[in-house]
DNA sequence: TTGAAAGCGCTAACAA
DNA sequence: TTGTTAGCGCTTTCAA
């Protein structure tokens, strides 16, 4: 009956309250606290209280990792996303957030920087620290990540695109549709030459392309497309402005790829004495909080981020915990909210 | 010898590839494949070789919470931060990210909404997931959350703020000396009748009474105050000018303790055709990345969020692998970045 | 309602 | 350089 703590070896782990020693001064079996702590209708009232009471003096507090390995359910959900800075995002990680921290789950933030190398990286990070479920922005195209992702088991919501063949579960909206669904929007106000201020990715592009294809069917001069690359600044807005003004006066609608490029636009085209919206529209994607309350006010595309997150959350967890998804597809659609820029 | 996946207890686990899976197919012991992978430099490259190759062949993604509970270090730093929606504490997150992602950490982030309940809550919640350490935005005031980070023995950076007695480490600056910068700036600007738009958080309170205080020393007139509370919008900051302008006209200059609520008085102003800064001068706090491209371009405070981000990073890293902390506070100053709008 | 035993998938410690 | 053994701190399974 060697005291434990005198082996022969030297002490591992972290030296911190365990429930063994929580379950030694509430003198019950380790296995009774777990139960007092996890399923609490399990054990009886008089247990209880004393194990309470133990928890509480020793101020223990549960880990997770041991618990997570145990059970194979870690109550951590990852969520990958391109950038934090201003970004359209936000408001989709603060609603995935909070409605996860409210069910017990927390929250590992990916970043990949709208690189796609960066992404598989950090996939592969991801999938080892097996959580219960993986947020995704964008859409998984086949490939190596696709397939780790599958074969790992863990439930996917894909999100902010459309695709017929979603991994698991998608929560999205149509580019396709925005970009047509602007022209048109564009032309109906009378504008006839157009431009777009674009960052890179890929998205943005099929936005691009679905507006090109309205306007070329029409029969109206081609767009001007002025592409920021990764530089999706204020500033770039506004060196767009300047650069297509330059090269093809006539522009009197612009479309950017996100509200903060508007912006810029917008400001330089304050700056240059243009007249928004009279001689110059100019529309945004995302609908970022202020946008609205801006003078002018931006007209832009709106997307129900925060919905997405907490339809996100919602699913993941109910799909961790053996429940079949209900709607693999969800199309949450977007709407254009007219303001004053156009 | 029995096979093990026959023994009589039913199956538990994930079903997932694991270590002793690579071991069979590369024909060694579990742990050559552990070391193949964490310190490659002790297996021969024969071995290695045939390690990697059953690694690829099995798609085999170490389970990190195992080996987490194993080594006591989980490789997972969390952040607590009040909130992501176009907040000045974006870009840290970014940087604290981005430095940990590459020496192969994982950020958990946690969101408290300025609320400290929800922080003592998130705290416990964190805690228990045994991260290698902790970022909090601001400093702990004692308590029981204090309590309980000190007794976790997870290394601690506290930022955002500055105090002679941090738990482990500290990165920030002197909100009291901001708030005194800023007043004697405006005053040596010629500005004589103060009015501060603020939040109702802490630390903007003692920016404000600092501000108050360097005021009232010159005998100047009372600061008049609005409070937006936690409606940290620009729509607020809107609001907040027309009341002010109403119950106060004399007033030429506002000190807000958010650039976004500045941006919000700067609207106002302009709708109201108040001439910035020639009739009113405006301040705002953070330079957010945008606001130095706008029309008037806003004269702030920048703060280094990217700095105290990596330096959190390092720190938190080191001293997770027991270096000594070299610098238990850093006091990383501010600057008033002077611009149009004051 | 409570407990004993076994094991989740990995790594530290010791041994060869 | 490689392997054996014994855990890390918890939960599952089976038994009482």
């Amino acid at each position: 009956m060697a005291d434990k703590s005198i082996s022969k070896r030297s002490r591992r782990g972290s030296g911190a309250i365990t429930l063994k020693d929580v379950a030694r001064l509430a003198g019950v079996a380790p296995i009774t606290v777990s139960r007092a702590l996890n399923s609490p209708a399990q054990v009886s009232k008089e247990v209880h209280s004393r194990v309470q009471e133990a928890i509480e003096r020793t101020a223990y507090v549960p880990n997770r990792m041991a618990g997570g390995l145990a059970s194979s359910r870690s109550r951590l959900i990852a969520a990958v996303v391109p950038s934090m800075v201003f970004s359209v995002f936000n408001e989709t990680i603060e609603a995935l957030n909070g409605t996860l921290f409210d069910a017990g789950y927390q929250l590992m933030l990916g970043l990949t920087g709208y690189s796609e190398e960066r992404e598989a990286l950090l996939l592969d990070s991801v999938i080892g620290r097996r959580p219960d479920g993986i947020f995704i922005t964008g859409i998984m195209p086949p490939g190596r990540s696709r397939s780790r992702l599958i074969a790992s088991g863990i439930p996917i919501v894909e999100s902010w695109d459309l695709t017929p063949t979603p991994i698991d579960m998608l929560i999205g909206f149509s580019h396709q549709k925005i970009g047509r669904a602007v022209a048109q929007f564009l032309i109906k106000k009378g504008k006839r030459s157009f431009a777009i201020v674009t960052a890179g990715d890929e998205r943005a592009q099929r936005r691009n392309t679905a507006f090109i294809d309205t306007v070329r069917a029409l029969g109206l001069d081609e767009v001007a497309v002025h592409n920021v690359g990764d530089i999706r600044t204020l500033r770039a807005g506004r060196a767009a402005l300047a650069a297509l003004i330059t090269s093809q006066p006539s522009i009197d609608a612009i479309f950017c790829s996100s509200d903060l490029l508007a912006l810029g636009v917008i400001t330089e085209a304050r700056e240059r004495k243009i007249k928004v919206p009279a001689q110059l529209s100019v529309m945004g994607f995302g609908d970022v909080p202020f946008v609205g309350d801006m003078i002018p006010a931006l007209t832009t595309v709106h997307i129900n981020g925060g919905k997405i997150g907490r339809l996100a959350a919602l699913h993941l967890m109910a799909s961790s915990q053996g429940n079949a998804v209900q709607q693999p597809i969800v199309n949450l659609g977007f709407t254009i909210v007219e303001r004053e820029s156009a």
